[in-house]
This record gives C-alpha cells, structure tokens and sequence, in this order.
RNA sequence: CGGGGCGUAGCGCAGUCCGGUUAGCGCGCAUGCUUCGGGAGCAUGAAGUCGGCGGUUCGAAUCCGCCCGCCCCGACCA
C-alpha cells in the first residue's frame, strides 16, 4: 500500500477525551473513529488489523471442528422471553420496534438463536457434538461506555455453542475451547492468564476467563504466584485461620459518638479485624443480619450467588425502624431478635470480637460467635483483601487490574430446556442438549495488544496482527535515487508477498518517521541519500528502536532473515 | 442512575468568572517558491449556526432556565 493513496488518518494530538493508552494510540494511529458514544468506525487500517485478529480466531475454531454461522442482529423479542432474558438483561438490550409496531430487539448475544437452530433439527445424540461460532456485532446498551473500544455498545464477539448430550461430552468441548483459546491469544502477542469466575447472568455450572493484566482492565484479579491459584474476586476466597481464639467474656464497653469501624478501631485502640460489621439487606422484603469481619468489604457478586438478584442494602432510615432505634454505627449481633443472621465464613467459630451493642454509644468486647449468637446460615460473601492468605497453598494473594478477554461457560441446559432443544440419547430417552458458551471480545485483542505492546512513540505490532510487515521510508521523493530503490524494495516486497507499505508521500523526512513509528510495522526500511551513497539501507526494528545498515546489494537475503526474527 | 467536567473553524485549545469593536491561537487545508534524517520556512488565502431552544439586556460565546451530546469517578455490567 503506498501512503499517498491510502486513507490513514494520523494524529499529532488527540483530545482530552481519550484517556488510555490503546484508545489514544487507536485514534492517533487511524485506526478507529468514534461516531457516538460507545459507537466507532474501523478505517481502512483499524479494519485489517480486526480482520488478522479474526482471522486467527477462524483458524483456531476450525481447527477444533467448529462450523461457522452467521445469525440475525435483529431479533424478535418473543424468542429472548422464551428464556427469561428479556427482563435480565433489561435495559441493557436495544429494543425497536417495527412498522407493525412488533418489538424486536438487538442481539446482545446469540444463545436463544443458537437454541432456536437446533431445537428440532438436531434429534440425536448421534448428530452431537457440534461447536457452532460466528463472529459478529453484538450489542449492548452499556450504561456507562468506556476506555475506547474496551467497552462499547456495538462490538464485534467471536461466540461459539457447543452442543453434546452429556456432561461428559459438555468437559470434552470446553477443554478444546480453552486449548484453542490458548492458541489464540499466544499466536496474538498477548500476555494472559486463565481464572476461575462468575458466571453472572449466563448461568450454568462452571466457567474461566482468560484475562490480561492490565491498569486499565475492569476486572480484579486474585493471584497466588506461588501456586497459580488465579480467580476474578468475584468469587476469590482467602485462608484467615489464624485469628486469636480464647476464651472471653462479653463486656459493654461506652463509645459516645463513635460509630464507623475505624472511628472505633482507634477510640479502642484494637486492629478493624477484631470487629464484627453488621450489615442490614433487604431480601424479598426481609430483613437480615450480615456479618463480616471489621476489615472486610462485602461482595456483591457473592451475594447474588447466594441471595438471587433481589437483595439491596438496606436505607439508614430502614436500619433504625427494624433496630428499634438503634443508629447505624451501634447495631449488632448479640441479643438481636427477629432477624435472620447470615455470618460470613471468614468470623465463624471464632471469639473475642467487637460490635455494636444496639443501644447508642455502646459496643460490646469478647463475642465469642458460636456462644453468643445463634446463626441462621454460614455464607460467603467477603471480598478478598491483597496479602491474604492463598486458599490452596497459604502464601500470599496479589490483587491486579486485567482487562477480560475470554471467557468460556459450562452453560448446562438452561437454555435448552427453557427451549425446548432436546436430542434422543443413546437409552431412548430425550434429553436437552448440554451447551456451552464461549466467547471472545475482538475488539480487546487490539486494545490489549496495544497496552501491552507500545511505547512513546506509537504501536508495535507483533506480526500476527501487523497490518504490514514493512513500512518503507524514502527520507525524501524528489531525490530520483532514494525513490528508485525505495520502490524497487516495494516492488521486492509484493513480489515475495512481503505485505509492505511505501511512505511515498512528498512530506518532511520526521513527518515519515514520526508516523511510521505510530503506525508501529515490525520493520522499517529506511532508505536516505547518505546511506544510499555508501550503498546502504536503514533497517530499523520497531519494537527495539534500533537500526542497522544493509549492503543494497544483500538487502533481499537480510530482509527475509531480519522479518523471521521478529516475533 | 448519583457526583464532577467539557461542548468555540477539519483537529487540539484559549476567551466565559467580570457582557461591549471585525471571536482568537497552534496544527491541518488551498496556491506559489524554497527545503528534505525526527511532525520544515516564507508569502497569500479559504474556513465559525461559539451544542440547541428560550429568556434577561441597548448589546450575549460570556448572565439565567430548559434540553441535547461527550468524557471521568461511582453504581451496574459478558
């Protein structure tokens, strides 16, 4: 591709409004551009780097027997309340409807028309497995798009659905999904690591994400770098055995305005771990007691595992009517009648802890839990804290920021049952077809390739996703010379399928290079009168920032060497 | 949905608090000449519903009200 014809939009600056790096370098780089939020355009560049990344996925998916589709965007809604997932996902789906005034919906994801293909085409365990994927828009009315292209409305999803009649089969596909996914963040240059995680609103048994660490991801992770013990903290746990266990005696202790654990903590001077937090949530209209330890903040993703999704904190107002009074700040455990107490796995059988005494300005010292308060439920429901203790193997957790690019779901029979999709299995009996749902956020690779692989000056682009190979500078056109043998490298270029792209533009030799390292090729051929003179060209190689000189008469040999050493 | 911020030429921004000639700056764009190893120089030129609507005023980018859009933090979230 030469530059004086291409539609390569770069930037010098971009505004205030972008905020991290990919999404600053995407713009920059003309990659993409926004129309709305949460909404963008791919350009010419942005579009083939898309369609590598997709390309990638394709192989790998066909490479473990998947069969590609592609599914309606639009959907009528009647299909989404087969499932019950009209009213999950709320507001969060468009919704239009249509010149009969028929409501119809865009596709936020593609399980319902995946149940909808097989249910009565698929008729035997005999025609299982199947791995069905596409690759196209989804959309989802996010209530708060962000952080460029890493959470949009409209984005493009590789999701595949595998179908088989037992669980066993179900574990077969779901470890080729996550080899192939493997396959395919390697091949992409991405750092990752696979966790345990929620499976939220998709339901099913069990599923893992493949997440790449990063400041700017949305998702917590927590690591044990002893023993790979790796899991969103939605669902983390920690080892918190070692707390002090004596004997005690319960005690009133007077603490006049003091209210917050950490007031309380320094008033008393004893760690917010000696405490017992009590926390009210409404659940289906009742009130319960929530007990987690001082230093701990509750996790809502547990709870929702536990609770279902009609749980809420209770309003300070609330808490006083159901405590008879008592402020927010005084409430607690001991003596409290008429509401269930829920305690959080991490205070259980332990003693010597302090709460609140409902009755302002006091707290009572020395609650032993199994004496002192009669426990409805033993829960989890705490969020794991960085320097805990791993779960597996003891030795400090670590906590990190990744941005989720994968994630794969043992999805069960949710939706084949609520459907209706069954096969005949191998006894006669009819069965619903085992699913599970695995998807991949296209759009990530790019942006997290980009964190992960760039640096002041632009992108480096690992080859897998270069959208050329060789980006070839004449440092100035009008010298007849420099043009010549930068085009006869072109000319070598796409007579070997090198793909190649010639800044033949008649502009400043550091507008060229300032933009070539922006763009981010693996390698530039940098080809100047001086060098030209000595016979020489410029390699550069983008990820090192270093260059060398090359005899114009070898330059074909080290071109082919110099491309297969780059990754 | 709560909190904060922003909206002025294609892009990036100043001007708004404290109303007052013709609304500025940088980049880009067009034409010409020069220049050619890190976003060139000179000259000339084109380009603006100051987000929208309404109000106050002799006079509004500037003050007031309503609305729209976008960004950040939080809530929520595949």
């Amino acid at each position: 591709m030469r530059l004086s014809k291409a539609f390569i939009p770069t930037l010098k600056e971009t505004s205030s409004k972008a905020v991290i790096k990919s999404h600053q370098l995407m713009l920059r780089a003309g990659l993409i551009r926004m129309l709305s939020a949460g909404i963008y355009s791919y350009l010419p560049l942005g579009w083939k780097i898309m369609q590598k990344a997709m390309e990638i996925i394709r192989e790998e998916m066909n490479a473990i027997g998947g069969q590609e589709f592609y599914l309606p965007a639009l959907n009528p809604v009647e299909i989404w309340e087969e499932t019950g997932r009209a009213g999950d996902f709320g507001d969060e789906m468009f919704r239009l409807k249509d010149r009969k005034n028929h409501q119809l919906v865009l596709a936020p994801t593609h399980e319902e028309i995946i149940c909808a293909n097989a249910r009565g085409e698929v008729r035997s365990y005999k025609e299982l497995p199947q791995i069905w994927y596409q690759i196209q828009n989804k959309f989802r009315d996010e209530p708060r798009p962000r952080s460029g292209v890493l959470r949009a409305r409209q984005f493009i999803m590789k999701d595949s659905y595998s179908l088989d009649y037992d669980q066993a089969g179900l574990d077969h596909s779901y470890e080729l999904h996550k080899e192939a996914y493997k396959k395919i963040f390697d091949r992409s240059g991405i750092k990752y690591f696979i966790v345990g995680a929620s499976s939220g609103l998709m339901g099913g048994s069990g599923s893992q994400e493949f997440m790449a660490e990063s400041d700017v991801g949305e998702d917590t992770i927590v690591l044990c770098d002893h023993c790979r013990y790796a899991v969103n903290l939605e669902i983390a746990t920690s080892d918190l055995t070692e707390l002090v266990d004596e004997p005690t005696r319960l005690e009133e202790v007077s603490t006049p305005n003091v209210r917050t654990i950490e007031e309380v903590s320094e008033f008393l001077n004893v760690p917010a771990s000696r405490f017992i937090k009590s926390l009210v949530y409404i659940v289906d209209d009742e009130p319960i007691l929530i007990l987690i330890r001082g230093d701990h903040e509750l996790n809502e993703s547990k709870m929702q595992v536990r609770f279902g999704a009609k749980f809420r904190p209770a309003a300070e107002d609330e808490i006083e009517k159901i405590m008879d009074g008592t402020h927010t700040g005084f409430i607690g455990p001991v003596g409290l009648k008429g509401m269930a107490i829920y305690v959080d796995k991490t205070v259980v059988n332990q003693k010597g802890f302090i709460s609140g005494a409902n009755k302002d300005h006091f707290h009572l010292k020395g609650i032993d839990l199994k004496r002192d308060i009669s426990i409805r439920e033993i829960i989890d429901v705490s969020t794991v804290k960085a320097g805990e203790k791993c779960p597996e193997c003891g030795h400090p957790l670590r906590i990190v920021n990744a941005i989720e690019i994968g994630h794969i779901f043992k999805l069960g029979t949710k939706y084949s049952e609520a459907m209706n999709a069954t096969v005949l299995n191998p006894g006669g009996e009819k069965v619903p077809i085992i699913m599970g749902s695995y998807g991949i956020g296209v759009e990530r690779i790019l942006a997290t390739h980009i964190e992960q692989n760039s640096d002041d000056k632009g992108i480096v682009w690992s080859k897998a996703l270069a959208p050329y190979f060789v980006h070839i500078i004449p440092i100035n056109v009008k010298n007849e010379s420099v043009l010549e043998q930068a085009e006869a490298v072109y000319d070598y270029c796409n007579q070997e399928k090198i793909s190649a792209l010639i800044d033949d533009r008649n502009v400043g030799p550091g507008f060229k290079l300032k933009d070539a390292d922006l763009l981010g090729m693996p390698l530039q051929i940098i080809v100047g009168e001086k060098n030209l003179k000595n016979n020489r060209l410029e390699f550069k190689i983008r990820r090192l920032q270093k260059s060398f000189l090359v005899d114009v008469n070898h330059y074909k040999e080290e071109l082919k060497g110099t491309l297969q050493k780059i990754e």
